[in-house]
DNA sequence: CTCCAGGACACTT
DNA sequence: AAGTGTCATGGA
């Protein structure tokens, strides 16, 4: 059994408290109000944010940190609290809309999770016209069977979890094997196993579309290559796993609230390639360009909550 | 039995 | 190049 490597982090100026983490769609409110804890894992690792009290983070991992400030450096970024909230949305953006800027107001310190380009690559790939639940579920059958089983030990009880699969292991997998995984579809079976083999082979390099100066709209056409990979599911992969935080993927949901909110003329129209840029594009100018896709995750919440009353969890 | 769920793609104009 | 129909599958 491994022991746990205990620690409090300081993360004053974000209000995490409200804070919704997505990729894998973290509400610290949800999970405080059934008095859960959080649990994720970060490579082979596992994490879980057990409390919040002011701004002091309470977190416990299996990761062993040689020096605290590596910890503390390490979810900083994980958790992107370098990003100031306050300067997603433009200056005036308040004043425009007011109405919308009242609603968003309990979404403010939504933070986009800095997480793995692979996990979030597969993630996303299984995420094409299904819902969260299934969603969720695919991800869950793809660690048990294909990653690294851990069992550490929690006030005394033995806790198992599944670390993601490794691109060489899903790589390695039959289409026949891993449908179970993808809710019995063999096409995205196959899209993943090909994904998967790109990246093992070195032919897809996440961690080269991280870099800034590689323009964004090359960075997802490298991503579109892949068959199953489209511009939304793209545009996920830049923002969650590559953190481009102005990659702003439109989705169904992105799509209502840029017709009801901001009266983007087209936003209900099909949503062909042509009028997906054309929508990113119009967004572009009401949004800061730099932030446009984590300004508009902030938007995404609030709207599928506040107004389609869904659950994203 | 329909319709939907955080799209992608092949196939016509 | 741009628009339109098809695909795939479990769950509500």
């Amino acid at each position: 059994m491994k022991d746990l490597y205990t620690t409090t982090i300081d993360i004053y100026g974000t209000d995490i408290e409200h804070s919704l983490f997505s990729g894998q769609s973290f509400s610290w409110d949800y999970y405080k109000g059934k008095k859960r804890k959080y649990f994720g894992t970060i490579g082979d690792d596992l994490f879980i944010f057990e409390s919040i009290e002011n701004t002091q983070l309470t977190t416990r991992t299996t990761r062993k940190f040689f020096q605290a400030e590596d910890y503390v450096e390490f979810i900083n970024h994980y958790l992107s609290i370098d990003i100031d909230n306050n300067l997603l949305f433009p200056e005036g953006f308040n004043r425009c809309y007011p109405d919308i800027w009242k609603l968003i107001q309990p979404y403010m310190g939504t933070k986009i999770l800095r997480q793995d380009p692979f996990e979030v690559l597969i993630t996303f790939m299984c995420a094409q016209g299904l819902g969260m639940k299934i969603i969720r579920r695919q991800i869950s059958y793809l660690a048990k069977k294909y990653g690294k089983r851990f069992t550490v030990e929690i006030d005394g009880e033995p806790f198992t979890y599944f670390s993601f699969p490794a691109p060489e292991t899903l790589a390695d997998a039959s289409p026949e094997s891993l449908r179970l995984c993808t809710n019995n579809n063999c096409i995205r079976a196959k899209n993943i196993i090909g994904a998967a083999s790109s990246v093992a082979s070195g032919q897809l390099d996440l961690e080269s579309l991280k870099d800034p100066d590689m323009p964004l709209e090359t960075a997802r056409e490298q991503l579109c290559a892949q068959p199953g990979i489209g511009y939304k599911i793209a545009d996920c992969i830049l923002l969650f796993g590559l953190h481009r935080f102005s990659a702003f993927p439109i989705d169904t949901h992105v799509r209502q609230y840029l017709a009801t909110w901001f009266s983007i003329d087209g936003a209900l129209q099909s949503l062909t390639q042509k009028n997906y840029l054309f929508l990113q594009d119009q967004i572009s100018r009401v949004l800061n360009p730099d932030f446009a896709g984590f300004a508009g995750h902030i938007l995404f919440h609030c709207w599928r909550k506040e107004v389609k009353h869904l659950n994203s969890y």
